[in-house]
Formats: structure tokens, sequence, C-alpha cells
DNA sequence: TTTGTTGTAACCAGATGAGTTACAATGCAA
DNA sequence: TTGCATTGTAACTCATCTGGTTACAACAAA
């Protein structure tokens, strides 16, 4: 039996018994307990239990005797059944959710953000606002990568890089910086943590946003203090 | 805060706490980990954890500080990314397990169904499935109203009940048994488990589907064995 | 009677989450 | 500066859940 179906089968709510014994079911057909137990793995003892439990979660029917014999209900007819659930639930709590959040808010002109997908998606947001102009170092060209659609549509973009060689084929026109200036962006440490700056981008001269690794874990800071974008704008230029 | 929705979070895989601190960081737009604590209820000494868990999932930014100020994403970001996971997850288990179930399977005659979903599963596949003929016995309206679309669709139905005026306004013709004939559809007890038919049909001299109580849970029987269903419909005739 | 199978029930151990306590560090006000 | 409240960290307890095991009753076949 493939792992990755018990591990799919789990985030939708499933236990590792249950999965493991449905999954063995659906490649059956129909068996007695103590098959299912022989090919999922799942101790003998234990399958009635999780067969039961099964059933009332509308996973399996059953024919009762001595053995009593099994089989799964057709797959798609119980995704479709999971899927509907699921949907319904994130479209009423979505709704519930948003009316709390009526006021606005986002007063406060710095925040981070910490995991993959948030760093993504604050990423989006920061592109589709850019009006004028959009400045961007980066030593990587992952992050060009991620973003290749919405970087090309940004206007007035200018990109810097570490080293030339790392970007081509992506295209992006890019900049190499000069001899030296690459210390700005070096790994440093303070407090006995070890930072490393990917990038950094400054829009409008408005706002920025750096990502980077912090203390062990990769973060993205945002800012929308012009002031602060000025300056590391100027930090920006003096890198040609 | 609502209830409802602290619910709705975990079923899409948020702790209580976890769900608590973000419902109420919506509501509030941008505060400090003890504002959230307030309006939470979340000990003050747990909410710094969960809160940073909530921002390696994606659901909170924050800006360090003394105090550090934390403030949600927006929800429908949030639950529309979620949303894609699930789906996705479940395309893919869908897939897998189709994969497995190549083989034909159901060849055994008569199968349990236990849970109200599976059971009304069962019961539309049956529905849909009669070609000529379905009779019905039945002892109280939910079953029929529950499947009155499919029901009307189903040609050559007949309806047998134990008192016509518990029908009436459903838009159905029904017969009303005659006297004595409800004996045998009377609640009964076997080895000591009591138990309670509601509805019984049979299609096309064919098939057949019990549904009731018995032993105290909910069940429903199907039996695709022509000499039953013939035995089944001969009793149903002499309830006339 | 013996043996093996089916099915039930209980138990143990590890992980996780809810809720609590202790305490270091950081301000802030007198 | 001292004293005090707040911020933040870390640990611990308790209950629940899940994975995994043991014991045993009921039953059928040999």
């Amino acid at each position: 039996m493939q792992e990755g179906i018990v591990e799919g089968l789990r985030k939708l709510g499933l236990t590792e018994y249950e999965a493991k014994a449905y999954a063995t079911l659906v490649g059956m057909g129909e068996a007695t307990a103590r098959e299912v137990h022989e090919l999922s793995g799942v101790p003998r003892t234990r399958i009635y239990d999780i067969l039961r439990d099964l059933g009332s979660k509308g996973f399996v029917e059953f024919v009762q005797g001595s053995p009593t014999y099994y089989r799964a209900v057709e797959p798609d007819s119980v995704m479709e059944r999971l899927r509907d659930e699921l949907v319904s639930c994130i479209d009423r709590s979505t709704n519930e959710l948003l009316s709390l959040n009526l006021e606005a808010h986002g007063s406060s002109p710095v925040w981070c953000v910490r995991s993959k997908w948030g760093i993504n998606n604050r990423i989006r947001d920061f592109l589709s606002k850019v009006e004028r102009e959009l400045v961007v170092f980066c030593r990587s060209p992952d992050l060009l990568i991620e973003h290749k659609a919405e970087m090309k549509k940004v206007p007035g973009l200018r990109i810097k890089v570490d080293r030339k060689e790392k970007f081509v084929g992506l295209g992006f026109e890019v900049q190499e910086m000069k001899e030296g200036a690459e210390r700005f962006f070096k790994d440093y440490i303070t407090d006995g943590t070890s930072n490393s700056i990917d990038a950094l981008m400054i829009a409008d001269d408005r706002s920025s946003i750096v990502v980077g690794t912090m203390g062990g874990e990769r973060l993205a800071v945002i800012i929308r203090l012009p002031v602060v974008a000025m300056l590391q704008k100027a930090g920006w230029e003096s890198l040609v």
C-alpha cells in the first residue's frame, strides 16, 4: 500500500488505522476483518472497532455474519461528500470571520511575517500595489522564479544582484552590483543569532519588504515608512 | 465571541486556543498579546506560543517590540488558501483510491450500512436503479420527505403506510394497510435488543432495502436476492 | 477434547492540548 | 535609584486520544 494515501486521508480527519483500513478495503473490494488486518497492518484486535468507526462515518458497509464481511463505500462518493462538508465549513467560517472584521486595520507601518505562505502572500500583495517603480536587490533567483508572473507586470522594475550568472535565462534584465558592495547584504551575526538577507524590494520610495533568515527562521519584514524606504533606496543606489 | 466560529476553525485543523486567538485578532484588527488574551480567554502565559504558531501557519503577522503587536492576516485570503489545500488533498486522495479500486466488487448480495449519510447514500443509489416497479412500506414520513425528489421520478411507485393521516400533504398517493397487518412491522425484541423497522422498499422484485433501528443503532440492510425480495413483496401484498 | 478463529474488552504508553505555576527581563513611576 | 507592574519564557500537571498489546469469551472444526 502506498504511504501517501494514508497521509492524505489523515489530513482529512481519519486516524492512521482508519486510513489504512479504508484504503486496504478499497483495494480489496470485499473482505473479512481478518483480511483487512493482514493487508493493512492494523492489529487484528483493533480492526473491529476501527471498521465499526468507519461504518459510523459512512466509509464502509458490512454484512453481519461469522465472519462479518466488509466493503468500502465507493471512494468518489465518499470523497465528494467530504469535500462538500469541508468547503461548506470553510465558507461558513469565512463569513463569520468577515463579519467580525468590519473595522479598518493595519495602521502599524511595520509587520513581520513568519510562514512560507504568509511571506509569499505578502510579496504578491506588495507587488500588486506598485505604482511607478520597484527596485529589487536579491541574492538568489528563487524569489524571482516564484513571483515571475507578477514581477513581469510591475512598472519601473530595476533589479540588482550579487552575481549575474545566477540569473541568466529568467528573462529579467539584472544589474550586477559593484565590487565590495555585497558586504551590506552579507550574513551577519547579532546577539548570537545569524542573519542573512535574501532579498530587498522598495516600491515607489514608499514601502519596502525584506526577506531573509533571522535567528534560524525565515522571516519577511514589511515596512511602510517612506523615510526608511528612501534611506534603503539610497543604499541600494550606491551598490551600482 | 461566537461559539460556532471556534468550532468551525477547529474542524479546519486549528486547536481551541488557536481558533480563539485568531478569531479575536480578526475582530480587533491589531492588538498586543495581552489584549488578545483578555478578549479570547486564552491564558496569558500561553498566548505567546499560540500566536507564534499562528504566525508559522500563516494566520497572523506581528511587529516585534515591547509589547509586540499582532494582527490577523485577512480571513478571506487565509480561508481561500485553506480551501485550496484541502480540496487538492481530497482530489489527490480520490485519484489514489480509485487507482486501487479497479477490480469489480460488491458481489455479496446483502449489506448493512450504519451511518446516517451512508444510509441516505444507499437509498439514493437504490432509488436510481429502479426500472419498472417500486413498492414501499413506511411508518413515518421522514424518509419520503428526505428523498421526495428522487422518489417522484421512480416508475411504478406504490406506497403502503400504517396510518394515512401522517402522510397528507406530501403529494404521494398512499394506501393504508389493513387492520391487524401492522403487527408485521411492530417493534419487537430479539436477543434482548429492541428492533423497529421504519421502512421497507422492494425494487423490481429483485432487490430490497430495510431501514430501521436495531439494537439501539440506526441501520439499513440492502438485499439483492430476488428470492428474498419476492417473499418480502408477497408479505407486502398481504397488507392490503 | 483440543485447536484455531472470531470478536470483545481492557490495558499501557506516547503525544497532544488545556490549564497552571514559577520566574527572568523589561520597562515605568515614585 | 528603588519598587512594582507588565512582558515574555519555560516548565509542569492533567485529561484525552491514538497506537499498540494482552486477556479472554464464544464458537466452529478436527
